[in-house]
DNA sequence: AGCGTAATAAGCAAATTTGACTAAGGCGTG
DNA sequence: CACGCCTTAGTCAAATTTGCTTATTACGCT
């Protein structure tokens, strides 16, 4: 719950407030926080007592806005929350890995393609990335730390790449994807077969 | 929904099954299941008309097991899904730089000790994960796909571990946290009045 | 033979997340 | 000035996920 922390961080709030922050940080991406978690996530640590509403206005006859605080207990509690992210290490899920361990369903050559077109799109989110870190946009008005978390972004988009780039190499180039010990060969062998005859259809 | 390629590699399985293969992939971790969620995708699956239940057996008095197989509909919503996932760059939301993003609530020290902690941590990932790269018994008993998937969470994992270490000594060094331009300094300055006060309190 | 532990197979309630939906007010514009 | 269209603010039902629980049977050990 990094709600939390943003509450905290523009005190006092209302929902909506905190929602558009979330979006201008595009943090419907990195964090895992869609708008319509945000209001039950509210209530859910107001009940917790971690925040405390502060006021109900009303403007016209528009839905009344709800802002709140942070409590002390809601301080302590985003700390050790904090903590806990930046002591220990928590693997992401990925998809595209899960997605990946099914390549021998995939025709080869399609796999290849899917690879090389994953590197360019790379590329060219490593560019756009680039030229906002360059941008004085970023480099006067934003924090520097906010440049660093780029930097994360970029290293770790280039390690992608370049692994795209690498594994669509020794796809094309025909290698088995059976281990060395033959005994799993059978295992695979009907997608192989499916997959072989979407190879013959496609030439 | 990466159960559906499970089944469909395993057909015709059931539920406890599927269970099994997910842990010992340790699947848990980098897709997004929990052996909560089995049962109730193949559920759900089936009453899509994904997956078809084959037979339900009794051994003694324990839980009958339900087997499954996949459907024609549910080969073509798999390769779909699949072909999502190869196709298209899905960022992942990493709880990391979330919790980065509120750098400025960390007292300096404990922050750099934080990211030189992590970059150990990674390095234990790393040294674990190129041992059992270079076993044997992945070697010979995987598809090389696994290996090659292990070279993935490597690339990454070094990319992270480098950023840790030029971060950790951005921080030592002490430069300030603010944009170039000193209007958002107002902003922080609550924060970083904190921070200094633990800063005061730890020495 | 008895006892504790692990494996087998799933179920369920509760927590969380998602995505779509309301409904009024303001603003530009033809 | 009437019309669409965007912004404001939040709700709500449905889908998903999680973690815990149940209740046999098999197995190892003494």
């Amino acid at each position: 719950m990094m709600i939390l922390g943003l509450v905290r961080w523009m005190q006092p709030v209302h929902g909506y407030d905190v929602r558009r922050e979330l979006l201008s940080w595009s943090a419907d991406k990195w964090a895992n926080v869609q708008p319509g978690s945000i209001y039950h996530a509210l209530r859910k640590l107001t009940d917790e007592g971690l925040l405390r509403a502060v006021s109900t206005e009303q403007v016209g006859a528009r839905p009344a806005r709800t802002t709140y605080e942070v409590t002390a207990k809601g301080v302590d509690e985003f700390e050790s929350l904090l903590r806990a992210q930046w002591w220990q290490l928590h693997e992401v899920p990925d998809p595209f890995v899960a997605a990946f361990s099914f390549l021998p369903a995939m025709p080869r050559d399609e796999a290849a393609a899917a690879l090389r077109n994953r590197a360019n799109l790379i590329r060219a989110g490593i560019e756009s990335m680039r030229a906002s870190l360059e941008s004085d946009w970023v480099r006067n008005s934003k924090p520097v730390h906010v440049g660093w978390m780029f930097e994360l972004w970029l290293a770790r988009a280039e390690a992608d790449m370049a692994w795209c780039g690498r594994i669509a190499e020794r796809i094309e180039s025909g290698v088995s994807y059976l281990p060395a010990s033959i005994e799993q060969a059978a295992e695979w062998s009907e997608w192989k077969g499916r997959a072989a005859a979407r190879d013959n259809n496609a030439k």
